[in-house]
RNA sequence: GGAGAGGUGACGGAGCGGUUGAACGUGCCGGUCUCGAAAACCGGAAUACGCGCAAGCGUAUCGUGGGUUCGAAUCCCACCCUCUCCGCCA
């Protein structure tokens, strides 16, 4: 949630910097909207001002014995008693408004986030590695897969439909391996804790990291109960800190959390829709940090190089690029997206998103510290991949890959993959 | 699933229909004392919002949401959560 002071103050500035990111902001609609808000605010405040005077004089009515005097005043009080509850109900609902106005607009860019809204307009920072060449045709993880015996797509869609997949023998291994070794690099090198957390979790918490009435959708929810599959474990880590205020020593909390994300991919028919790169169920360990304002575009960049730090150990070429402005996800404010080369795609793909969300979703969580003066303050939240575990063992399989269909298993794998060095075709 | 107990400020813990935003204690901040510290004593300190140039005034908040009442932390209802016992279970 933007600051609705800010929104009151310097209407133009934000409605100016929101559409930089292709949002037009109904000012019009805001200004007679808070209008009415005031209006309905005060004279519910005045009239509850009036009945609390007024029980008050009761009450020292009643002490003096004075039954008469007493009687008088009640008589007013049911009077006044029934004007205080319309006018609250009527509070009620402009407050209730106003909030869902404010809480459908997006987070405000930061001034170094490239402006235009397609993804060409990403500006890349940096590229590590050459694109493997291969000196036969590279296979891509589907059929790659297929001949190890090690992904079974049609089995999965005979359990649950498409976007699903079933893993076998040394190649779930090598799935969990991954996850494994990247919670082993981010808690024992990057000083995160490792946490494990419900997998499901309240519309609140939804409702925390993003805009609950605007992206349910995209979300699976429990039939008859306000429980919601996380789509990432940003939903249930960051709200760790829903409602809390934490001491100053306390931050920065930097947690990385394994677990498997369930999106319902609503908006991506006909996407991506061969292999495991867009499924409604994969794997990822997602690191997130509670820092302190001052402190958040320096964490950012920390993040973003601890995820790096996974493909660099892996020796996967990838870049890193600033999402363009219109690219920007609804609660952050500046994104950096990693892009692993897969060569049966023949492309860099996005394998790490890393936002900065400043304080966004602090706002709509309550989430704070207590400052240098003692003062609540709101955090900052980031969280980044670290990686989707997914396609990470689609990068290694695809550019791991030999020319007779076999893998090798990366070195940094292999202390996870028992004596395992290769996984060779099934017969 | 059944039976019971309970959810109050940073924490412990009173209050159980009326000057209670909330006693008291601990912790915290400032001061007195001290060479310094401890102890003792004095004082201060919640959050959010509204109106106002400001001083200030007002409103809301005692798990959550409703209700009763002139007035609710206190009474009633529903829900959530915690604890104890029983049953069941990975």
């Amino acid at each position: 949630m933007i600051d609705i002071q800010l929104l009151r103050s310097e209407i133009d500035t934000v409605a100016k910097r929101l559409a930089i990111r292709g949002y037009t902001l109904d000012t019009a609609g805001f200004g007679s909207l808070e209008e009415k808000r005031r209006q309905i605010q005060t004279a519910t405040e005045q009239l509850q001002s009036q009945r609390n005077a007024l029980a008050k004089q009761i009450g020292q009515a009643k002490a003096k014995k004075d039954e008469t005097q007493a009687a008088a005043l009640m008589r007013q009080g049911a009077e006044l008693g029934e004007k205080v509850k319309q006018m609250e109900a009527e509070n009620g609902t402009v407050q209730e408004e106003l909030h869902k106005f404010v809480s459908l607009i997006p987070n405000l860019l930061h001034a170094s986030v490239p402006v235009g809204s397609r993804p060409e307009d990403a500006v890349e920072q940096r590229r590590w590695g050459e694109p493997r060449k291969f000196d036969f045709r590279a296979k891509d993880h589907v059929d790659i897969g297929a001949g190890l015996g090690g992904l079974d797509f049609d089995t999965a869609a005979k359990l649950a439909g498409a976007r699903f997949v079933v893993m076998k023998g040394a190649v779930a291994r090598l799935h969990r391996a991954i996850a494994q070794f990247m919670l082993d690099t981010h808690t024992g090198e990057h000083g995160y804790t490792e946490v494990y957390t419900p997998y499901m979790v309240s519309g609140a918490c939804a409702d925390g990291v993003t805009s609950l009435a605007k992206f349910k959708d995209d979300l699976f929810k429990i039939d008859g109960r306000d429980l919601y599959l996380i789509p990432t474990s940003e939903y249930s880590v960051t709200n760790f800190m829903r409602d809390e205020i934490v001491p100053l020593e306390k931050l920065p909390l930097k947690f990385a959390c394994h677990s498997p994300c369930f999106r319902s991919e609503a908006g991506a028919a006909g996407k991506d829709t061969r292999g495991m790169i867009r499924n409604h169920q994969f794997d990822k360990v997602e690191l997130v940090q509670i820092v302190h304002p001052a402190k958040s575009y320096e964490a950012h960049e920390q993040l973003t190089g601890h995820a790096e730090t996974i493909l660099k150990k892996l020796e996967l070429s990838h870049r890193v690029i600033t999402l363009s402005a219109g690219d920007t996800g609804f609660s952050s404010a500046k994104t950096y997206d990693i892009e692993v080369w897969l060569p049966g795609q023949n492309a860099y793909r996005e394998i790490s998103s890393c936002s900065n969300f400043e304080a966004f979703q602090a706002r709509r969580m309550q989430a704070r510290f207590r400052n240098e003066k003692g003062k609540p303050e709101l955090v900052h939240t980031l969280n980044g991949s670290g990686l989707a575990v997914g396609r990470t063992l689609i990068a290694v399989m695809e550019n791991y890959q030999r020319k007779d269909g076999g893998i090798d298993i990366p070195l940094a794998l292999r202390p996870y993959m028992g004596k395992i060095e290769t996984i060779e075709p099934a017969r």
